[in-house]
DNA sequence: GATGAATGAGAATTCATTCAT
DNA sequence: AATGAATGAATTCTCATTCAT
């Protein structure tokens, strides 16, 4: 065993390219067939690899798996970061109820593989939700309360607030499938983009 | 093959039982661990039988699954067939609204199976969704634009507004340990119906 | 277990009856797919029985297999003992010809059950052969030798001459398929007759 | 899937080694047991590999035995291809039979397994045989037709007198055991040859 | 006699992973 | 770094047979 496992430092320039290549390759097969439908001939083949070789790269498929959930969580929460306290508290919401929508539309296939994971019980990640994310989702609820105690905003229950924001977001993104059945043709993100903006403006302004 | 395929009618007492029993069990394991995750042996050893035993009373692993997500959309759309296009506009959202919660609260193994289902794809319910969903949901968006058209709602893109009533009140079911992880030991249910139903009242109610 | 074992006697009108149906189905069933080829469940559907059924009169399905044997030889073997050694001789072997032909045009299945058996080398017929048949052949060699060194009939070796007619006749009923596939929709016994009965009349006739 | 199919170019030396020795020991296992009677395990411990082993070099079982026919049929028509239309009619005939029965000595197995099928309706050849072999016999027919014509032989069914070739000659392949237990310990192909010989002869030589 | 229900012993096949080069 | 070959450990499914009524 040469290399495989996870340091993530001192990694030659074609081990990161042929990580990079596998992951991509791993994202587009794991979000649409979940962890256990997910086969590495399955990666391998998207990968344009052998299947050994991908085990060169990688310590096996949950390696893979757990590498993707790792590379995922911080471009998840990084919209709510973005989230300035000091902004117009309306206008900060409805900017990170975008950003969070363009992410849906941009990254749909990130989207599904961290619901998979959620909905079937978050094995890998339980203890991040609990830890790293709780705390964030504490920060930014701290702020909305400010905002809406202030009266900046309406009142609100910050938390279920945020809940909100992902679930109308994530949707787009998760139930893709099922959005574009109802929808035909039409562009679904364009309609949510109007859609949303507007209910969350009526939700939140102050009457 | 001496029983096996889904006859609905002609069924014994004990076959019923059975079935529903290991229905049961299916929806426990399958919306843990999704189709592939989940074995056969698993499902039989929660209903308590034996693995042939099991196939005995249904022609195969994916027989099963389809069973279940057959039974499944009638329930799921069933609180949508209730609206009552005479009713009260906002009532009668809001009532939708709890009515679909309620159904993420005490449903929500269902709700994650289905959950789980679109998310990959819907390659078994994908005739459905674009037949008799978007036929119900054409129906209930008439309604809704009618509602709107004359200002008893405040203007709204009506099928949007019901990915909207999907998605917040699936989402309590679906990212259940996500909800809790963020909660901790606070009870989602209570501060989602709070909170549902002041947001979709601020959305909807007329100004 | 009430009876089960395959004592000829001493059976009840129903049981005879009950046998000879499952029988008359274990080979249609048998004789086109194979001792192991064929499952209980095809045999019951065809006898028109539940399976439980079937084996409270066959101890098993060698049992149905073998007892369809045993029938068989003697029906198998009676054209030749029909040989009248006074006879003429050439007349003789032309109506044994045509008797065994007549078998294969009748009674394709026993035939081909018969010959699958055979094929997979005798497991259960292996001592018949060396026993009741080898000692029915040595028989009949020693007329058609007499006949032969008679100058009744052209010199010949006479276990070949029987194994000719074997092969001739058989043919018919176990390669059917192939036979039918060449021939097209052409009746192939009529043809068969003509050329068999010609053949082994410029065969056996003393010149 | 990572090579299986039979692409028949395109393999290397190991490859074509380790297929041709599974299919000999196919072979040896099908003829014996024919293809729902023969077990993976058999045809694996016969080649001397492991179970999954032998299904990296084939797709099932039953592609073994389908590669096992295919290869099959060429060599069994080949003796039929070598008849020269110009030759001496019956000299040709007696080749041919004798070519045949050649066949039958060194590749017994083979014929069975080619019986086998057939027997049991040749659900894989059907179309072969009604077409390439069904051409290739009306081709010969008609040679034979021609001579029977010009008087050069007897005059006979040109079609039932290749049937008769194939029923005598394979005979002592597929009924081996019967034979031999008729026979006793003396060689059945001896006998066979000087036999078939004859019979040939005084079949076909014009009076 | 008859049959719905149940099961143990296979059997085929899949697949992550290892081996050898 | 790369890959053809190989395999052990599942996993689904089949089927003869038995159980219980």
């Amino acid at each position: 065993m040469t290399r495989k496992e996870a340091d993530t430092g001192g990694r030659s320039r074609i081990q990161t390219e042929k990580r990079g290549l596998i992951l991509d390759a791993a994202l587009e097969v794991f979000s649409q067939y979940g962890l256990k439908g997910a086969t590495l001939d399955m990666i391998a083949a998207a990968a344009g690899l052998s299947k050994p070789n991908v085990l060169y790269y990688f310590a096996g498929k949950e390696a893979i798996y757990t590498a993707l959930l790792e590379g995922l969580l911080e471009v998840w929460l990084d919209p709510m970061r973005q989230i300035d306290p000091t902004g117009d508290p309306v206008g900060e919401i409805l900017a990170y109820v975008r950003r969070k929508l363009d992410l849906s539309r941009d990254y749909p296939r990130e989207s599904r593989l961290f619901a998979n994971e959620v909905i079937q019980g978050a094995p890998l990640m339980l203890e991040t939700l609990e830890g790293e994310l709780r705390a964030l989702v504490d920060d930014l609820a701290a702020v909305i309360r400010g905002w809406s105690e202030a009266g900046r905003i309406a009142p609100v229950d910050p938390r279920h607030l945020i809940f909100s924001v992902w679930a109308l977001t994530q949707h787009y993104a998760d139930f893709d499938v099922q959005v574009r059945a109802v929808l035909g043709s039409e562009d679904p993100y364009a309609g949510a983009a109007r859609h949303l903006d507007e209910m969350f403006r009526r939700m939140l302004e102050p009457r």
